[in-house]
DNA sequence: TCGCTTTCCAAACGATCGTTCGAATGCCCG
DNA sequence: CGGGCATTCGAACGATCGTTTGGAAAGCGA
């Protein structure tokens, strides 16, 4: 795998030390986008450098292997992830002099996500890609998942501190719980929930389901 | 794809019309192990036919693909757990009287796939393939997922006249959310949420893991 | 036992995949 | 201008995969 510094795949981010990696970014977006729609195992590296117009030996060349590919799209958009997601912690908690509710701190969790899942978010294909490596991604990807918790670990201390009630291990449990709401929100799943409503729940936007899920998931906690 | 009646992979079910089927029941066996444990893409039909004793041409003779065999283990596996939980929630009605409370509803949701999950349950291993299949299923796999909710339809119904007041939109988003915890169970959330808690979670049973889940999610319908 | 169907078997087919290689090309700096 | 290096390119390699095929073996009713 290469050791060089990386070029995002996304052109609203621009490079940031290589004078010249158009064929690696377009690969990035490429392989992202594909990736995304069809699933890991399901494209091709000659998909992937087809749809980007560079050669067949590019993904190798400037990335090791394809699962090398994979995890660095992946360790990128879960970095900035991360990112959203943690300065939405920090907002809430200096709103609150250190001590946010526990429903500021779960919007932390939720939001990000769910915004960059909106149809008119550019970020939509990177939720979507992120997704489909969780369940789908190399015994790397699935490793860094298992054992990677560190961005976690400020949501669930502030969540101890919003509910000192509460045991620790209770917390962990409701936070395992909460999570499981929010990595629920793929299409298959939303499609099968409107199956079964009838077209009940189709016209729900961002805001409105974000809601629903921090009501319920704030009930939980606060139980 | 063979139109013939079918055998059950798991010795514990007895065979259905078929006289004399081993064949049959060992690959169907074998596969659903191997699926289990290494992921549907990670076993090739030569795995299947070596662990299971048989020639490499059983599986395309008596299921037609590798892709029919996934899904007919898949629709048995899901049949057999839609009957628990039926049963369960009928069990419920019966003792409440025709309007079972929202805690008894969830219940007969979660309970029969959080015991299938017990190590010590010989319907583990069937357990772990439906979540395999769920994620890394084919498209007729995924198909049935999204369009086939009608196992579903009871516990909404049950659901909404146990929750009156709720508008159906929000119990079906409340619902959705509460497969989304359930759907959560797999074994690198809990890795992750054992490497968050430094092993606070580590030790909890079938039965205590099902009262943490009741209370979060009867909080959250109760909201 | 005969005739027929079902099942099993060894072997190969055809296709796709990730990866590698050597030469060619472009580019920058001295 | 020219040497050196990074990049690109076409082509092929080696391996694995799901599937097919034709004949052998086995089961079974008549």
């Amino acid at each position: 795998m290469s050791t060089r510094p990386l070029q995002d795949p996304a052109p609203d981010l621009p490079p940031e030390t290589e004078r010249d990696a158009a064929t690696k970014a377009a690969v990035l977006a490429a392989a992202e986008r594909l990736f995304a729609v069809r699933g890991l195992r399901c494209v091709s590296v000659r998909d992937i450098t087809a749809e980007a117009g560079v050669n067949l030996a590019s993904v190798n060349y400037h990335f090791g292997s394809k699962d090398a590919l994979v995890f660095e799209i992946f360790r990128r958009r879960t970095a900035e992830l991360s990112r959203d997601r943690t300065r939405m912690l920090h907002e809430a908690t200096a709103r609150h002099d250190g001590k946010p509710p526990v429903r500021e701190i779960i919007a932390a969790l939720m939001e990000p996500p769910l915004r960059w899942s909106n149809p008119a978010n550019v970020r939509r294909i990177a939720m979507q890609f992120i997704i489909r490596a969780r369940s789908e991604g190399s015994d790397a990807v699935r490793e860094v998942i298992r054992t990677d918790v560190s961005h976690l670990r400020p949501f669930a201390e502030a969540l101890m501190t919003a509910l000192p009630h509460l045991p620790p291990e209770e917390v962990y449990w409701r936070l395992h719980f909460t999570l499981g709401m929010i990595h629920n929100n793929r299409f298959a799943e939303f499609d099968r929930l409107h199956a079964l409503s009838d077209g009940l729940t189709r016209d729900s936007d961002v805001d409105a389901l974000l809601k629903r899920m921090l009501d319920f998931a704030e009930a939980g906690f606060l139980a």
